[in-house]
DNA sequence: CGTCCACGTCTAC
DNA sequence: TAGACCTGGACGG
């Protein structure tokens, strides 16, 4: 679910479903999850989030003061002393690349539901907070991230001052695309909003980002026209940092539409929505931080040197009626791989990030642009399991090596890892 | 079956 | 600036 749009629609969606709501009890946490408890009781409490980049906050409402912690429930094991009544309590979370919520039938949980907040009322449901990879986080009592900036969604002018203001930071020396996802300055952008935001100004996306930047300083002037003119030509005209935040709205627009893997094969609207990012015909490249860069065009001077970008080859069999200049039609699986940078070295085991070796001059015919097959593969109905059957997944040490691990690693990696979240 | 890839941070050298 | 942290889909053999 995860950039700034997700976030936003995950916090429409939890007030709205929310809304009414009376929940009650303790919050409840998997076994797996490295995040911490939530030592929240209430017998009617209230569940409302605010988003700010990519960050959601939960509040938790107690509706009235005395009824919890009544000694009588015996709810103060462990020492807990048994002060007063529940006090409200701020939850903050990142997602991860795979955070989410849901509002579910109590015995329907998701799998993966690490967080999970019960109604009062039966039959009960449970708002779960979901995340299959695990990379999501949490804190209790938490307080917007410290080091990220203004949202680029809800705070646009503050987000634009911070920006225009900081030139001088060195975060600027990085390339455009790079400066992108540093959420100190764009709190809400990530790898598909980059790429479609530099793609829509055509800018190479390993322009120095201070380049970029420092021609917005000064909104260029345009002295002949009438005012109306000037709104309509800056309407028609989103600069670089106007589209970080339109961008954004206009993803939130296609509202449960947009980005969510849960519904693969039905995101029809958010692919259709997409130029650029992971497109049939576009080019990547690995940043420096290696992550995949889509573009279109050059590259830009400050791009990784002997790398090579590649096409992702287009789609063969595309409708002729889709050929319009607006509809290209995208294949509707997207084979990731198609498109890479770089050939493969046929084997050399380590090859992380945007560090791989360069073997000698490319080598055009054998490499790159492997068709996309687009095998539409029968997509096996991931069942709800009871989220308890969750395992830790490597008990105790885990994995030392790296991802990049060989076969037997690997191998060694899966067997070890109990079968059974 | 094995490999590569994914909407993102984190933190340890 | 590399890994670590995770699961699982897509693809190749």
């Amino acid at each position: 679910m995860p950039e700034g749009p997700e976030l936003h629609l995950a916090s429409c969606y939890i007030n709205r479903v929310c809304a009414g709501l009376i929940f009650s009890g303790k919050v409840e946490k998997s076994k797996v999850s490295k995040n911490p408890e939530v030592p929240f009781e209430s017998d009617e409490y209230l569940i409302s989030a605010t988003s700010r980049g990519k960050e959601i906050k939960l509040a938790l409402m107690p509706l009235k003061e005395e009824e919890n912690m009544h000694p009588s429930r015996g709810r103060d094991k462990a020492g807990q002393s048994q002060n007063g009544p529940q006090q409200p309590m701020d939850l903050v979370f990142r997602f991860g690349m795979s955070g989410s919520f849901k509002l579910t039938p109590e015995d329907e949980l998701p799998k993966h539901a690490h967080l999970r907040f019960y109604t009062k009322e039966s039959p009960r449901q449970a708002l779960c907070f979901t995340d299959f990879r695990r990379f999501g986080r949490w804190e209790v009592h938490g307080t917007w991230q410290l080091d990220r900036g203004p949202c680029v969604i809800l705070e646009y002018e503050k987000f634009r001052e911070n920006v225009l203001r900081n030139l001088s930071d060195k975060a600027f020396n990085r390339p455009i695309c790079e400066a992108l996802l540093n959420q100190k300055f764009f709190n809400g952008i990530g790898n598909y909003l980059r790429a479609e935001i530099l793609h829509r100004l055509k800018i190479p996306p390993f322009e120095k980002a201070r380049t970029v930047l420092e021609a917005l300083q000064h909104r260029k002037q345009s002295p002949g026209l009438t005012l109306s003119k000037k709104v309509k030509l800056k309407r028609e005209n989103p600069d670089l940092l106007e589209l970080c935040h339109l961008l954004p709205l206009e993803v939130i627009r296609l509202g449960r539409k947009g980005y969510d893997p849960e519904r693969s094969g039905n995101n029809a609207a958010f692919e259709k929505w997409l130029r650029c990012y992971s497109i049939p015909g576009t080019k990547s490249l690995r940043d420096s931080n290696g992550r995949t860069i889509w573009f279109q065009g050059e590259p830009g001077p400050m791009a990784p040197k002997g790398k090579k970008s590649r096409k992702r080859s287009p789609k063969v069999n595309a409708d002729p009626e889709a050929l319009g200049p607006k509809v290209k039609k995208l294949a509707s699986k997207r084979s990731l791989k198609a498109s890479t940078t770089q050939e493969k070295e046929p084997k050399s085991s380590g090859r992380k990030k945007g560090k791989e070796l360069f073997p000698g001059p490319e080598n055009t015919k054998t490499n790159g642009a492997r068709k996309p097959k687009v095998r539409s593969r029968r997509k096996v109905s991931a069942n709800q399991e009871s989220p308890k059957s969750e395992a830790p997944a490597a008990g105790g040490k885990r994995q030392a090596l790296a991802q990049r691990s060989t076969g037997a690693a690997t191998a060694a990696r899966r067997s070890r890892r109990v079968k059974a979240e």
